[in-house]
DNA sequence: CGATCCCTCCCCAGTTCTGGGGATAACGCA
DNA sequence: TGCGTTATCCCCAGAACTGGGGAGGGATCG
């Protein structure tokens, strides 16, 4: 049984990893301590650009590793599908309450289970604008999970992922600085967002449609962009408008 | 000092609570035992907006919460939107270094500082496709947050979190359930954020315009939007595309 | 006072999207 | 074998967007 201490001492190290390799060998460290076999720390796929800028720390059953890049199944993953529908933690043996498993997903979870996988806890990681991501630690076949030290298990993989996530981070370079719009270019990018036309936003605001094509028109020239998609984006990534504005 | 016991204890509370006011009990009880005055489970959403069943355990300052409704901050509000850039718990007085505030975010915080909320601490909640939420805990002014113990009340604030979205979940409207997108089509979106034509991604992925034409048609009807903004957005939003596949 | 910014409105030409309607071929699943 | 899904291509008409140009009024600031 792990202590909570061991978790904060963990999450200190975790925090002031500046290396893969650093978080690499403190997850293990934890995941041993906490009486687990396996971890896998990664966002759920990065299509565009593989290994780039995604998270992805696994120790799981080469084979398995291999079964599931060739099966490309990571967007299928039922435990990734299961982890898209919460904030916090869950075992696995508790995914077929959470999503609907099809045979296929069976199928899935039979070779995890034949490739040396047993029972498992996957911590969800989610930011809106990201990949999603997972922090999972798993049990050989037939041991159990120590229900008691679940929180503290949570805990460890919040720390985990998000020490990842800062160090991929850290390789992105920042982007230009971003210019500040005024009110009401705001207000009309908001509602482009939307995906309202201009002779709607007009309506909205109270004001012709020519007005809000120029407001749009001086907010693309502020960043620099000449697409009002690529306009929403950059105002939703710097702050200017955010996921709240914009869905209901 | 709060124990890991009275945490777990909160937690099977937590989860066998099934009406609002329960719950709220529940976290009234942990939150003096942490050592907090304040607390905040929320839904970001338009708080305004009738009708809305969104999660709201609110126990702040009935002067802050009257300023943050008539002065429509909910979407604004800093913490909110710091809370939109991570996966873990932290404290308001390291916003600054998480999001850049303008005039307006210094100006709400002065606010809240005025209304008798001190330091705080914040633990974001996103679950994809859905409204983003966070559990918030606070002092009053010139309180001092215990270091130590944030792990175990980032514990409860996630825990909090999920309970009351269990409790909402009949009643929250999904945005929509997150369509599936196939390959081609999330490889289109991605392009489409980028602010590229249809023209330019077909070049792009060696195929012809109408071919592209045809995949964001297909993808706007699964997400049943008729915009590539909102396209693109919404894509973003439930973690299909994320902004390191967008931004350089 | 002039300079600068913001909001408002207008015209125009060309490009791009969007929503209809088609079609063919490949693949896996039942 | 047939059925569904995916990816590819095609046509068209109307709506929407984009990038030029210009102009007036109000506010602020030095």
């Amino acid at each position: 049984m792990i202590t909570l201490a061991e978790v904060q001492a963990f999450c200190t190290v975790a925090r002031a990893a500046s290396t893969p390799y650093t978080l690499l060998q403190a997850v293990e460290g934890i995941t041993a301590a906490m009486g687990f076999r396996y971890f896998a720390l990664v966002h759920h796929i990065d299509l565009l650009n593989p290994g780039s800028t995604a998270v992805r720390l696994v120790n799981y059953p080469r084979n398995w590793v291999d079964a599931f890049e060739e099966g490309r199944l990571y967007a299928a993953d039922p435990i990734h599908r299961a982890s898209h529908t919460t904030t916090i933690g869950f075992a696995w043996s508790k995914v077929a309450a959470m999503i609907s498993l099809n045979p296929r997903d069976h199928a899935v979870l039979a070779t995890a289970r034949s490739a040396g996988l047993g029972e498992g806890f996957t911590i969800p990681a989610h930011v809106p604008g990201e990949v999603n991501g997972s922090c999972s630690f798993a049990m050989r076949t037939g041991e159990e999970l120590n229900a008691e030290q679940l929180p503290l298990v949570q805990l460890v993989g919040s720390f985990a992922f998000e020490a990842a996530r800062k160090i991929a981070r850290a390789t992105i370079a920042p982007i230009a600085a971003a210019p500040q719009l005024t009110e009401r270019q705001i207000e009309c990018v908001a509602l482009v967002a939307q995906g309202k036309t201009d002779w709607e936003i007009a309506k909205i605001l109270g004001v012709g449609a020519e007005t809000v094509t120029q407001h749009l028109k001086d907010a693309r020239d502020r960043y620099g962009v000449t697409k009002r998609t690529m306009l929403a984006i950059r105002a939703l990534f710097d702050g200017a408008i955010s996921f709240t504005d914009i869905l209901r």
